[in-house]
DNA sequence: GATACTTCGCGTACATCGTTCGCAAACTAG
DNA sequence: CTAGTTTGCGAACGATGTACGCGAAGTATC
């Protein structure tokens, strides 16, 4: 009644007269975790989690308001997976490690960067790793607009690189090459059917030798130091 | 039945024998368009969209295969707004362009950024912007694999700032604000804190005179040129 | 220990969803 | 006119997220 349209964090988890509760927010959203690493987040349905933890779908209503927030809850747990090291004075080299870490983190729940990138959520260890990213530009000149639009551009530059990978799984990538050949096929678009016929050999892939993962690093550097200033590095590249 | 794993572009709209078919896929996409431009991209079920056509659901089925390949259908059709101008001869003027139109075509279509990130689908708008990427950057002398890397980078970048920029609706854009207000007073979070209380007036968002339009050409153009090649301006910021 | 109060677990039900089946209607080819 | 082929779509199936209501399980007060 009195937590309509606050975020879940901000709501008790359990009341403290009555029957006590037999579950635990972070026991729902761990079977969740487990459901959606296993089969994907589609997968995650009430009914499946509740079975998962052996109890009744509409029980878990009694820790979350929707599936959403459950998803909130995923999308959070997993951003506590971060550690948070004290500063070594090297700003850029302490948010790249921060970079690495989301990627690692992403790659081991291939639904997380399309739930953070369209569901942006905020919990405790999201806010956690925030002032850790404020801490760490603490000494950094520039202002705090500046540094917020820098964090959010390296969290979404990490879920693009990771979604660019798995690329909406292989079945995708099946359709979108069978089409690519085809157009290369047809004429009209001469650079395309060069590129596919000087390409790599298999017909799986148009670049299957190309390894974003390489350019992670580099791609990340280049955004951080062009939005924080100038490269502390100046013989890059 | 031969057509069983490829894209939706591939199978023949309508069959040459029989009864004709009453509709278009053009047709049909432009009325799922419609309502996800009004109603969200959730709206668009098989059933509302068969009633702003003014037919039962399951005939939809006769054009398109899944519902996901009707969503294919819109990523693709908006795809084809995009102009496709002669090159200019200024590579980085012209991805530019491509860019800004990309922005302005997310703006307009709030569901496209999600849908691209999470889903990237190759249609024949597609791959004609593609060529056209390939045809601006002809006299370019980076490889293939950079310049397909480039071009990915600028739609996944024009994708993360429209989705920035809407940031998944004002009622998370509130329930974020809450729990950073609740975070900030805590008092574990000092840096938070102090972002909080010297920050712009309004208690709605904590940095709503932050306008990342401003910074998008900016960022486009240093990653554009980070990845293909020093700077044709050294003036640049 | 009995009573009042509060919260929890969850069976049941409902609306809505994507999708399949099967048949009548509508058209083309011969 | 007949045979062949495709379309339109009502009806139905299974699965989904969620609301309701009630009995069970606790705590607080006496």
């Amino acid at each position: 009644m009195a937590a309509d349209q606050s975020s879940v964090w901000l709501r008790a988890e359990r009341a403290e007269m009555g029957r006590p509760a037999r579950r635990s927010r972070a026991e729902i959203t761990a079977a969740a975790l487990d459901i959606a690493d296993r089969d994907g987040l589609d997968a995650v349905s009430m009914r499946r989690v509740a079975a998962e933890l052996g109890t009744g779908a509409a029980s878990l209503y009694r820790y979350v308001e929707t599936r959403e927030e459950l998803l909130d809850l995923m999308a959070d747990a997993v951003g506590g997976e971060h550690p948070l090291p004290a500063p070594t004075g090297d700003w850029l080299a302490d948010l790249l490690a921060i970079g690495e870490r989301s990627r690692a983190l992403m790659r081991a729940h291939p639904w997380l960067p399309g739930l953070v990138i369209t569901h942006p959520v905020l919990g405790p260890n999201g806010v956690a790793l925030l002032e850790h990213a404020l801490t760490v530009l603490a000494p950094h000149p520039a202002d705090v607009a500046t540094k917020l639009e820098a964090f959010a551009m390296m969290n979404g530059i990490s879920a693009l690189f990771a979604q660019h990978e798995l690329s909406g799984g292989s079945a995708l990538q099946q359709r979108n090459a069978a089409f690519l050949h085809h157009a290369a096929a047809s004429g009209e678009h001469p650079r395309l059917a060069q590129l596919l016929s000087q390409g790599p050999a298999g017909p799986a892939s148009p670049a299957d030798d190309y390894r974003p993962e390489d350019r992670y690093a580099t791609v990340l550097t280049r955004i951080l130091t062009g939005l924080l200033g100038p490269a502390p590095d100046p013989a890059d590249r």
